[in-house]
DNA sequence: GTGGTCTAGACCACG
DNA sequence: GTGGTCTAGACCACC
């Protein structure tokens, strides 16, 4: 079962550096990933800015990069001296403006995709895979 | 069947501006795609350059640099003073490098739906009521 | 009039190394007050990184991690190889909603600067002189 | 008069993770401001640690640590078992510095109303009409 | 020990 | 020439 599985699954960084992608990026994306899949939730602390540079064995500086964007984007939240942590969500909308919203998001989503060829059902598809 | 699909959609670009992508690499990227799913055939002419960069709201130059990229790269052809046209050389973008694309402009849409507090089923959902 | 003396004032950068707020945030300072001022509106070009390095005798990276913060909280707008912008503000909302929002960044204020033994009228009248 | 106003404001903790200063600094400065404008006066008891570590939702180290600078500089004095008490000292905070605060506290406020699209006049006339 | 700031300098990608 | 990325290393502030 998808369900009982979701927390048993470990956060796990890796860098591929020949990507493209650049170091802190990659970071960006695995936080935000684990965070929309719960791996990461409100509150959790993130590994500190020393440790998961040893870890990829990049850096500090670039680990420090990554966790400041998420910071000013309001997804962490660090104090000083004691570390970073997954920030609150401070979600209070109403059904009409949520759906406002999901309109609006999904809407850029579509157009996006269609540009690059891809069907309502091509995307359908995909995202209930993931889900699984 | 890709084949019976073939000019129902029709080219449509999009630009991301905040996804780091260079917007020259996401022009030739949407041309190569609509060559790999034919909505866009050997000999079939591209917007001109001062076109597509009026409607994109870009620099001709970005433009140009992504014909000229496509022109070395012997997928389009360049006819002085009438246009651009896609050359008969074969594009080849396998499964992997499609479902990879798929699945960049995925991770964007769900992050952004879960900072809203959507979860994956609420997108699925309201994807398949939009396409009934 | 104060409006006609509006646009004749200069952006005109400056830090200060004792205030102990860093040079990055000063700089952010400074932008965010210019916008809301009215000294630099969408589309008005930043210096450049280097430019602007070499006017403050600082290190470039110092002014492009101010940008960059000022670029993810979508205050500007940079382009590789180009420079970096004022972005447009999108803001579509209908009057409800932007009185509520009035309400709540006003109510966060008054808050906090009660905590700081400020009454209404000491705001009120410091707003008035700003404005002047 | 500073007087007639004694005890009229109670005293009224708020700490702002997003300004870059100290949860600690921020803790003695409203101490400071409320001893300098009467609403606190030598005999009076400040919080118990817990009781305002739990008030703000704060480590408790960080509540003493503010205490115990306050103590360091003889604005406040500690008995042990019993809580923590106002000095006799005089506290000078001068104009300039007064309004070093307000105009910080009320910085952020302005570019946060003006990122909404909201003028000095639009702010200074909801707050005159708040204050009716 | 934690994160924050700043520098110096190198190399790359974009227009 | 523009900004982007990354490194190495130093010093500081906070808990």
């Amino acid at each position: 079962m998808a369900a009982s599985r979701k927390n048993t699954r470990l956060l796990q960084f890796s860098l591929d550096p020949k990507s493209g992608v650049p170091y802190y990026k990659q970071i960006i994306l695995q936080i935000e990933m684990a965070i929309a899949d719960s791996r990461l939730s409100t509150g959790d602390q993130l590994p500190t800015v020393r440790s998961l540079a040893v870890e990829l064995q990049i850096n500090p500086n670039t680990v420090a990069r990554a966790y400041s964007e998420l910071e000013i984007r309001g997804i962490v939240h660090t104090q000083q001296g004691t570390g970073t942590f997954i920030a609150d969500k401070e979600i209070q909308l109403d059904e009409i403006e949520r759906e406002r919203i999901l309109a609006e998001i999904t809407r850029g989503f579509v157009t996006k995709a269609s540009s690059y060829g891809f069907s309502m059902e091509d995307v359908i598809s995909y995202l209930q895979e993931l889900n699984r």
